[in-house]
DNA sequence: AACCGACCTAGGAG
DNA sequence: ACTCCTAGGTCGG
């Protein structure tokens, strides 16, 4: 008696797999509240609403339950055009720039109220930017990323919610993908409000900045096993209700992307590694770069570059290697100047979306993600990490 | 200014 | 089952 799946529930727009494959994007690491809870269907909370998600090589399916909206959605403030003319000057070429400011197919019907799920949806992908003309530029750019990024097609950056988003990555430090995940849950079903309970299973917003201002949150959190966590997150928490609370976040991302940054390493338990997530990640920073040990890792490599270990026909792996062989003998930890010097390094190699192209690579990287065999390069990189201990 | 070492602990690899 | 070690860092000395 295998009740038939009810499909007419979900709705669905165009969107082909290549500009947008769920597994990888909902799983990287960027965010931390997407189930894959039947194979294939993703089931998230956004925007004050669960949301179920799959896709099909042309299509993308949709299906939402539950209202939870303190206030309206915050979505409709980007101006897409400032950013694009900001492109054109740099002489990357009039193509890039047309490209992302034309009207793509899966756009077309978005209606014009901000409260609408496709809208949501949409700016939360961050559709209007066309994924497959800059990986084409970027393999173009660099034939690493090229080679790299073949099995690793539409991984795309999300547009979160700032306050999801940093208190998420406050609780990235040290710490692994699958607790960090387990960590966020904790926050919501402790100080988030509670949205809808689908087949048993309760769902909840992520929790406002009051709430995590609260009294005794800390404690609470190191009970729950966020161990010196609980600090950065009540402290920082305290630090925003006093300074514009959400809204202060939210006008971040209209600031430049150093002052941004700046403004959010004044929290605590906020560096520069997980302001550079927050930039990229919520604040539309698409030029922020997060360094963190893979790309360290990524830098290692290049500096290990023995003739014949990587393809090295490539003209990146020299540069690389000629740039930062020196420093790293020098340093064996990331200094301030290294950790901008590789961001700006990056930014130079692959332009204004460099942080896209990083997490692309970053994606790749990961261990859940990578199938086969150690193959040459997961070798060289054992001995990049070995060197970089001693 | 540039280095350490300490900080917490659940998962996952071996 | 059971160690043992790691994991997208940050802070203060």
């Amino acid at each position: 008696m295998a009740a038939p799946m009810i499909e007419s529930t979900f709705k669905s727009f165009m969107c082909p797999i290549k500009e947008l494959r769920l597994d990888k994007t909902l799983a990287c690491g960027q965010s931390f509240r997407w189930k894959e809870n039947i194979p294939g269907t993703w089931v998230g909370v956004l925007a004050g609403r669960v949301w179920k998600l799959k896709q099909n090589e042309n299509e993308i399916f949709y299906a939402t339950h539950g209202n939870f909206m303190q206030q309206p959605t915050k979505i409709e403030k980007r101006p897409p055009t400032k950013k694009h003319r900001k492109l054109s000057k740099k002489g990357t070429t009039e193509k890039m720039t047309r490209t992302v400011e034309e009207k793509h197919i899966w756009c077309e019907n978005l209606g014009n109220e901000c409260d609408n799920e496709l809208n949501i949806l949409s700016d939360y992908l961050q559709l209007s930017v066309k994924l497959q003309d800059l990986y084409a530029q970027w393999s173009h750019k660099d034939p690493n990323f090229r080679e790299k990024s073949e099995n690793f097609q539409g991984v795309r950056m999300l547009r979160q919610h700032p306050v999801e988003n940093l208190f998420s990555f406050i609780c990235s430090s040290n710490n692994h993908i699958s607790r960090i995940s387990s960590m966020v849950e904790k926050l919501c079903e402790n100080y988030g409000e509670k949205i809808t309970e689908i087949d048993g299973q309760a769902y909840f917003a992520f929790p406002s900045i009051s709430s995590l201002a609260g009294e005794g949150v800390e404690e609470k959190l190191r009970q729950l096993g966020f161990g010196y966590r609980a600090k950065y997150i009540s402290s920082s928490a305290h630090y925003l209700s006093e300074n514009g609370g959400e809204d202060f976040l939210f006008s971040l991302r209209e600031k430049p992307y150093e002052e941004a940054k700046q403004q959010l390493m004044k929290l605590n338990g906020v560096g520069a590694k997980v302001a550079d997530c927050v930039c990229l990640m919520s604040m539309d920073k698409a030029g922020a770069i997060p360094v963190d040990t893979h790309v360290a890792d990524c830098v290692c490599l290049m500096s290990m570059d023995k003739a014949g270990a990587i393809p090295v026909d490539t003209h990146v792996w020299q540069i690389a290697s000629r740039d930062y062989i020196p420093k790293l003998k020098q340093s064996k930890s990331l200094t301030d100047n290294l950790y901008k010097e590789i961001g700006d390094h990056f930014r130079s190699l692959w332009g204004p979306y460099a942080g896209w192209a990083h997490s692309v690579l970053f994606t790749a990287d990961l261990k859940k993600f990578k199938r086969e065999s150690p193959d040459t390069d997961s070798k060289i990189k054992e001995k990049a990490k070995k060197k970089k201990v001693k």
